[in-house]
DNA sequence: GATGAATGAGGGTTCATTCAT
DNA sequence: TATGAATGAACCCTCATTCAT
C-alpha cells in the first residue's frame, strides 16, 4: 500500500532504534524531511524538467539546505528517481478503483474510461510523463519502472476486470491482453500522441472525453460483446426507464 | 512533396554558380558539411536529449570544429529544430503510400496499419519520439510542429481514404476524424506507450504487430464496415479461393 | 557621508545577527571576500580596461573561485561598477576638506589646487579614470555617475566656497558656476590632458605642480578678485612679515 | 604634410616599380585599399570601441575579405593603431590655421578658442578620444603619440603665436608654455571632463562654448595682456566704431 | 593576390557537489 | 546533524587568425 523507495524498508528498524534513543531519526530517514524534499522536488521537475531543475531550485521550493538534501539522496539522479516514484504513485492512485464495483459492463467501462482519460490527458500528468520520457533514453529503467508500476499495474486490472466478464458471458475475447490495451488505447484515441507531443496545448475537455470515451466503448463492445451482453444491457435499460 | 529543411531552396541558384565559379560552397551551404553536423547532431541528441547533449560531443561526433556548427546554425535549438525536422521528415516519408493505391479495403488498411507499427516502434524512431517528447516541455511548438507535419499529416491522409471508402458504401461512420485515430490507435493498441517509456527494451517483432493489427482492422471494419464491404470482401475471398 | 557599496547597509542587521550566531557571513556578505574580489577586480580591470579583462584573470587575481565572484557580483559589469564606485571614493575623498576651513582665500585656493592636481595626475588615479573613460562607450551611465559623484560634487563644493568669498567682497563673479571649473583646469592645466593620454608616462612632480597651481591661482584672482581681496592679502602679508 | 604609417615610405621604390612592371600594386599596398579598410574600420571602431569591434564587422563595413585586411595589417591591434593615426590627423587638420592669419589678438584667440572647443567637444571626437583614452593602458606608446602629434602639435603653434603677440609688445608671459595650455583649457573649462566621462551625452552649444571661450580670453588676456594690448584694442575698436 | 570557410582557444556564466562551520 | 558558501568543470557561444582554393 504505502509507496516506499527501495531500502527504505531495511531501515526502519535501526531507525526506530535511533529514535527512541535520541529522539531525533538519524541521517536520511526522517520522513517529514523526505517528504518535504520531494515536494520540493515534484514542483520544480515538473515545471523545468529534469536538466533545467537546479538543485538550488529545489532547495529553495523544499525550503531545506542543500547538504540535507544529499543525505536524503545521493545525487539529482536519485532524487529525481525517488520523485518519478511518489508521482507515479500519485498518479495512478484510485485510478482502477471504478473497476472493481460490481456494475452494468458497459457503464462501467464508460466510467473507467472517462476516468483514465481526463487523469492520463491532464497537463500536470502529461508534464510528468514527458519528463520521464525525456529521460527514459539515459535513465531507461527508470522508464520501465514508471510503466510497470503504473500503467501495466492497471493494465493487469483491467485484464482481470475483463477475464471476470468473460466469465460471466457477457464478452468473447481471444486475446485479453490485447484487448485490455485496445480498450485503454481507444479510449485516449488521439489524444494520448497530441498530448504527450504538445500538439495540444491544453488538457481536452469533459465533452471530448466523453464523446471518445463513448464511441470506444461502443466499438469495444461490439467487436467482443456476446448476446448476453445485449440481453443484460436490456434488463438495465428496462430497469431505467422503469426508474423513468 | 519534398522533404527539405529550411532554406535548401533558396540557395539552389545562387550556391550553384557559386559552387561553379569557385569550387567552394558559400558559408553555411556546403550541403555535405551540413549532413555531416547533423548526422553527429542526430547521434548525440538521440543518445542523450536536447538538455544533456552538449554542442562540445556534437563537435566531436561531427567531425567539425564549434565555429563551423554555429555558422551553419545559428545556436543549439536551431540546430535540434533542423535535426527533428529532418528526423521527422524521414520517418514519415513514404508512410502512407499504401493508402493511395486502390485496393481491397480490409487488406489496404491491415497493410498500412502494419507498416504504420513498425515503423513507429522501431528503435531509432522511439528515441527520436523521445527525444522531441523530452524536449517539448522546454520548446513545445517545435512538439506540435513534429505531430503536426508527421502524424498529423498521415492522419489527415487516413480520414480522406476513410471518406473514400465510405463514398464507396463500404464504411459507415459518423466521425471520421476520430475514427481515423482509432484505426491508429488500434494498430498501435499497448506498444505506443509501452515503447515510448522504454518498457519495452526493443522494438516489437513481425509477428507481434501483425497480430495486433489483424485484430484492430478485425474491431474497426465490425464497428463501421457495412453490408457492402461484407460482399465486397466476400467477392475478394471467392476470388483468392479460386486462386487457390 | 559614508561611501558604501549598493546594499551595505540592509545588510548590517540581519547580517550582524547572522554572523553572530553562526561565525559565518552570508552569501554574498562577506566584506573580507568582497574586497579580495575587489582587489582582484582592481589590479585585472585598470590594468587591462573593461573589455579585455576576463573574469579568469580577475579569479586567478582574487584568488577566489569563479562561482564565488558570482555569489557577490550578478556578472561583469556590475563587479566593474561595484569597482568604480570604490574607486571614486578613494579618489575623491577628503578631497575637498581644505576649502571648509576657514582660511586666506589665495592660501585655500592655493592648497586646494594642489591636492586636487596631486591627486588627479596620480598613476593610479588616471588609469582608473582611463578605466572609466574606456567603458563610457559601452556604460555611458556608468562614466556620468562616475563624474557626478566624484569630480561634479567637488565642483559643487567649489561653488559653495565661491559664492563663500563673494559674500565676502573678495571676489567678483558674473558666472561662478564657470569660473569653479577654470579654476579647477587651470590648475590641472596642460596636465589632465598630457596624462589621461598617457603622453606623460610618470606622474607630475610636486615643483611642476605647485607651479602650475600658483600660476592658476595668480590668474584666477587677477580675473576675479576685488579691492577687499588685495586689502586682505595685505593684511595677511604684514601679520607674516611681523612673525619674521 | 602626408600622414603616412611607418614603414610605407620605404615601400615606395620597390612598390612603383613593381607597380610600372605590373599594372598592379604589390601585396598590401594599393592605397585605395588601405583607405577602404581603415575607413570601414573608423565606422567600427568608434562606434564599438577596439574590443567589441569585430574583424568580421571590418570586414562587411569596409567591403573587403578577412584575408586582404591581413595582407595590408598583420592584426586587429596594427590596423586600429592605423586608423588612429589618420583619425588624429582628420581631428587636427586645418585647427590652428586661424592662428596663422595676423589679426587682432583677442579676435584670433576668441575665434581660434571657438573652432578648438567645437571640434575637441563634438560626439565623434569624444568617441575618437575615449577609444584612444581607454586602450592608453594597454598601448600607451598609441595614447602618446596621439596626443605628441595631434593636441602637442597644436600646443606648439600656440606657443609660436604667444611668442609672436609678447615680441609685438601685446602679452607679457613668464611661462609661455605653461599660459599655451592655461589657454588652452580655458577654453575648454568644465567641458573636456564632462565630455569625455560622457557625464554630457551631447555636445555642447554654440551658445555654450561662445559663452565659456569669451570668459577664457578675457581671463587670459587680463592675466597676461599688457597696456599696448588695450591700447592696439582700443584703436581696432575705433576702427570699428567708424565702420559703423 | 584575394577570398572567406574553418578553426579552436577563450569568452562569460551556471550549477551539481563538497565540506568547513 | 544541518547548513549554505565555495568550488571549478562544463556549459553555449564568439571571433581573431589561418590557409586551401
Amino acid at each position: 500500500m504505502a509507496e516506499t523507495t527501495s531500502g527504505a524498508d531495511n531501515e526502519s528498524c535501526a531507525d526506530l532504534l535511533d529514535t527512541l534513543r535520541r529522539g531525533r531519526p538519524a541521517a536520511g530517514q526522517d520522513p517529514v524531511k523526505r517528504s518535504q524534499i520531494i515536494e520540493g522536488a515534484r514542483r520544480v521537475f515538473i515545471e523545468k524538467g529534469f536538466e533545467a531543475a537546479s538543485m538550488n531550485d529545489i532547495t529553495r521550493e523544499a525550503g531545506v539546505s542543500k547538504g540535507t538534501i544529499y543525505v536524503y539522496f545521493a545525487n539529482k539522479e536519485e532524487l529525481f528517481e525517488a520523485l518519478i516514484e511518489e508521482e507515479r504513485g500519485t498518479i495512478f492512485k484510485n485510478m482502477y478503483e471504478v473497476l472493481d464495483r460490481a456494475d452494468d459492463l458497459r457503464q462501467t467501462m464508460t466510467k473507467f474510461g472517462k476516468v483514465l482519460a481526463l487523469k492520463i490527458t491532464s497537463t500536470k500528468v502529461m508534464q510528468a510523463q514527458r519528463t520521464v520520457i525525456g529521460a527514459a533514453d539515459r535513465m531507461p529503467e527508470l522508464g520501465a519502472r514508471f510503466f510497470e508500476r503504473g500503467p501495466k499495474r492497471g493494465h493487469d486490472r483491467m485484464v482481470t476486470f475483463l477475464n471476470a466478464a468473460i466469465e460471466r458471458g457477457l464478452l468473447r475475447i481471444d486475446d485479453v491482453d490485447l484487448a485490455a490495451y485496445q480498450f485503454t488505447d481507444l479510449c485516449l484515441a488521439g489524444l494520448f500522441r497530441q498530448c504527450i507531443f504538445a500538439y495540444r496545448a491544453k488538457a481536452p475537455s469533459q465533452e471530448e472525453i466523453d464523446h471518445i470515451v463513448r464511441s470506444g466503448v461502443d466499438i469495444f463492445l461490439k467487436a467482443y460483446g456476446t448476446e448476453s451482453l445485449a440481453a443484460e444491457e436490456s434488463h438495465q435499460m428496462i430497469a431505467l426507464e422503469a426508474k423513468a
